[in-house]
DNA sequence: TTCGGGCGTGATATCGTCAACATGACGACG
DNA sequence: CGTCGTCATGTTGACGATATCACGCCCGAA
């Protein structure tokens, strides 16, 4: 019943533990009948390798954290199962550190060097990272959705320019202007997206409203959604404000989209089934988790610094604009 | 800048690594006055436990495993977060195992055994749990949601009861009978779920009607709505089924709650902003988690069984009903 | 023939921690 | 006053893996 080691499996093999080693690391300097015996040996007794015993040894745990602030928002949800996949394919594991109310990333780091992850994944911490604690020396980051920093990688969505396909797209329905409920002024996808609806309108000849602004929250879409009810094009910086916005906007006797356009930014699931469906904005969560892995287990693997990556997004139109 | 070990931490303070580890590990086998001189080393020299040493030594690693098939299940995602912030309070480490199409729970359950958890929690397999593989001997486990079953540990939601609530408030409000937007035959949540509402009826001497069947997504909700035209009160055994009605009734003319009344399932954030705001029966994923997490660890650090665990479920009454 | 070097393999030391046993000091008790 | 128990602390070895060096062997070049 007692676990299986390296020696075990080189006694049933008759060659030394450091041979089993070898086998295990795809060393190439051992011969092919030898790797078959090891092989046969580690598979007969059901060997499996001891993460610990090779940590300690290595210094490397083959572990990568991920730092993530909320996860009530649906798009961190879907990066988390995306970035868990493709962590799992390179035979990674995945660690989780969430950073609440009072717990700030100060404290995220140092759970994250207790543990001895060898690199991490931070969601949506950019303004908390440039304001508070100095990352751990030596750990490596790739943050997502950040401004430029030169102490870690980025991986990002488009954001502007997914927003001024939103903008285009009511600009070129025959709005005058479009109207925007964004995001909480911390956010950099939030000024991003911001920045792109002003870049479209300025590129059109438009004057931008004063933008409304929410805190993602469907709720907050439908408080500030008031504002909106004299609008004819609204762009709103996620899905979950724009659910709360139609809201606002049935209330106020307001029909979307014969007296008013609205197009939002994820495509999260729920969107198509929202009231009338909603035109919006994909991001493609699935690839910005899986590319944020590929670049961190790089970075890991080689010791080389990394550029920062921008995943395009599209626009996706349904009924609502 | 090398990791700053026991030995370090004790030759500073002029003691043995065993000292050291006593106090770290707090042994009442330590004088006052040592302990105080070790802790002020410790803190001196910024000293941090190596964790996988200690894992090697003592065989636990001191980290619990969530698998998990989807998060795109809001329920799910609310759950992660609880757990990993309770696990965290207990300093252990959460790894994350998912289980996607191809890859089953036999391949979950052998990622947490090479990962080397000391136990895991287990999010909505039961099903799957209970045909396919058998967990490792050994590993601790609680399932969420889960028939009863002695292999492992349950803490539930009292599914029953709170259909039972939603039910009872449509019959309240005089409707003749209920109608039934069911989950996945696969779900033990959706049985649950079923099972109340048909008691509720069978308690009122009400037939229940056939009830229709959809797999949580709200695209399922809208496509199995239609079937629901003609009703006058439906239960919906969760809330993204219930966004994807709501706009099926608009579709069919119908309006809510004035033609159909609507009682949801689970209470997620933006349930309040769907139009109309939804009655949904609450669960409690927080408390759900972090009891998850609390059973669990007393499972491992007692090494006694733990009993089953249920939550009460909620009504919040909002306009759709 | 001799020597150098690549190749497959083995022996040994070590990573940081903790369990088990050892030690020395001191006080209680008969 | 000798014996024994308790307490604080130290010493040793082992957990399972790998880095490093060492060892034979065989082949080709000098």
């Amino acid at each position: 019943m007692a676990r299986v080691s390296m020696a075990d499996v080189a006694a049933h093999a008759g060659v030394s533990a450091q041979t089993v080693s070898r086998v295990v690391n795809q060393s190439p300097r051992v011969d092919p009948a030898t790797r078959a015996r090891v092989e046969a040996a580690m598979s007969a007794l059901g060997y499996r390798m001891h993460r610990a015993a090779r940590a300690l040894r290595t210094g490397q745990t083959r572990t990568i954290g991920l730092v993530v602030s909320t996860l009530a928002s649906v798009g961190n949800s879907r990066m988390l199962q995306a970035i868990a996949e493709a962590a799992a394919e390179r035979d990674y594991a995945l660690a989780i550190v969430t950073v609440a109310g009072t717990r700030d990333i100060a404290e995220a780091f140092s759970q994250l060097r207790d543990q001895g992850v060898d690199g991490a994944v931070v969601l949506n911490e950019a303004t908390r990272l440039a304001r508070g604690a100095e990352p751990p020396a030596g750990l490596r980051l790739v943050v997502v959705d950040s401004p430029p920093d030169d102490r870690f990688t980025i991986v990002q969505t488009d954001h502007a320019g997914g927003a001024r396909l939103a903008t285009r797209h009511l600009l070129d329905a025959g709005h005058r202007t479009v109207h925007h409920l964004a995001g909480p002024v911390t956010s950099f996808a939030s000024s991003e997206r911001e920045r792109g609806w002003r870049q479209e309108l300025a590129a059109a000849g438009i004057d931008a409203p004063e933008p409304e602004r929410g805190d993602w929250t469907s709720r907050s879409g439908y408080e500030r959604g008031v504002a909106f009810a004299a609008a004819s094009a609204v762009f709103v910086a996620n899905d979950q404000m724009a659910l709360g916005l139609l809201r606002a906007l049935a209330d106020a006797g307001r029909r979307v989209p014969e007296d008013v356009a609205v197009v939002g930014f994820d495509d999260i699931v729920d969107a198509s089934e929202y009231r009338p469906p909603l035109t919006t904005v994909r991001q493609d969560f699935d690839v910005l988790g899986a590319r944020a892995v590929e670049v961190l287990v790089r970075m890991i693997e080689t010791d080389e610094a990394a550029s920062a990556q921008t995943i395009g997004a599209s626009l996706v139109v349904r009924d609502s604009a």
